[in-house]
DNA sequence: TCTTGATGCGATGCATCGGTCGCATTCTAG
DNA sequence: CTAGAATGCGACCGATGCATCGCATCAAGA
């Protein structure tokens, strides 16, 4: 490993007045409708800026670089699954196994929905991946699958809890990634999503049983 | 989707003298140095010539195109991982479930060596990845996988088996590159091996106990 | 109304990259 | 030995992309 680049992710500016903040949205879709219809190889700043009926300047006003660009998608992105994760973790009315096929399906579908987007979003990750911004990001997303873990297998030691959790969680978001490299209808997407769940369930009961 | 490229990746003319063939092989050395230390984005065919110690114009002669090198250490990899895997299911002196596992352990070995140069590859994706030939290429390792599938799952329906069979070689492909991202130590491969085994091999017992 | 900072613009600079083409050199068949 | 094919070369071209900069426009407080 050598020269990979560390580009400036953070925002340069903060939009002030309505018409600006207005713009950076205008900017944000158009790059998700790019980035869905072109692919990232022509992912270009001129290309968001036209298709959002706004100059290449602008967007330099509040985006330090082409890069940064791609990277607020992927927070925004990461900060909706999370939250959508979270809301079925904490849902204590149901039992913790049922929770998890619900992570699990809720997880695959929407892996499923914008499916191109999210693709070639993926293919952008060389592009920020290196930058401390993503590594933070990725970071607090762990924190609440780990009490998740807490509750699934509570009487079993910390370390093999970590592996199962990190193996869990690790194979339903890459998996997903590939499952919805192509297009598949709902019922693939529920009897996949079943079986995901079946292997994390017997998985889960063969740790618990020794 | 739309306008994604669908380049030349077949070779432009086989090398015929002595000479030729090593200056080929310089190429792919060279293709493989420059993906490892500079990454995908700064893979280009004047640095590979370089480093080849070469001329951009002989790389043509050989190469349609910048695409074409990255699909062909693709190809060669792919190749080498399949044969790989084939000598492990087709060793009928062990058990099933003893394969599989020696499979996963190998697998996963394989993509922590050379692990730059791989995670690179897997990043130059998306300039081959909508082209023909790689469809192809990846549809003949499957069949191997199938068979072994039947001998795992011999008194289970076509239909389950061939589900588990895509979950868990896609589990095992996805979950490896991802792990293989950050450096790992041996004991880290051997531990999170065996998991991912153990994981497999509750799964498979639950498919047959009905 | 005037002033001042925020906002928006797009032509332009600068760099890089993929790929080509005409020519020089090396091999090999006859 | 020689003719012609195969090979190798690298300057060069067109295209494209990222990012900047000076200027025009707008908004809002004084």
């Amino acid at each position: 490993m050598t020269h990979r680049r560390r580009p400036q992710l953070s925002s340069r500016k903060q939009p002030q007045q309505a018409r600006s903040t207005e713009l950076v949205a205008a900017i944000l879709q158009a790059a998700v409708q790019v980035l869905a219809e072109e692919g990232v190889t022509r992912f270009t700043t001129a290309r968001v800026a036209e298709k959002a009926g706004v100059s290449v300047g602008s967007v330099y006003q509040y985006f330090p670089n082409k890069a940064a660009i791609l990277f607020q998608l992927q927070t925004d992105e990461w900060r909706r699954t999370s939250d959508m994760l979270r809301d079925i973790i904490e849902d204590t009315g149901t039992p913790a196994l049922d929770r998890l096929r619900a992570l699990v399906h809720a997880f695959i579908r929407s892996e499923c929905d914008e499916a191109e987007m999210r693709v070639a979003l993926n293919d952008a990750a060389p592009l920020y991946r290196d930058a401390p911004e993503a590594r933070q990001a990725r970071a607090s997303a762990d924190r609440t699958l780990e009490r998740f873990m807490e509750e699934l297998l509570p009487n079993v030691s910390a370390t093999t809890r970590a592996l199962a959790g990190e193996l869990i969680t690790t194979t339903f978001s890459t998996v997903g990634k590939s499952f919805s490299e192509t297009p598949r209808t709902r019922a693939e997407i529920d009897t996949y999503a079943n079986a995901m769940a079946d292997m994390f369930c017997a998985y889960l009961k063969s740790i618990e049983n020794g």
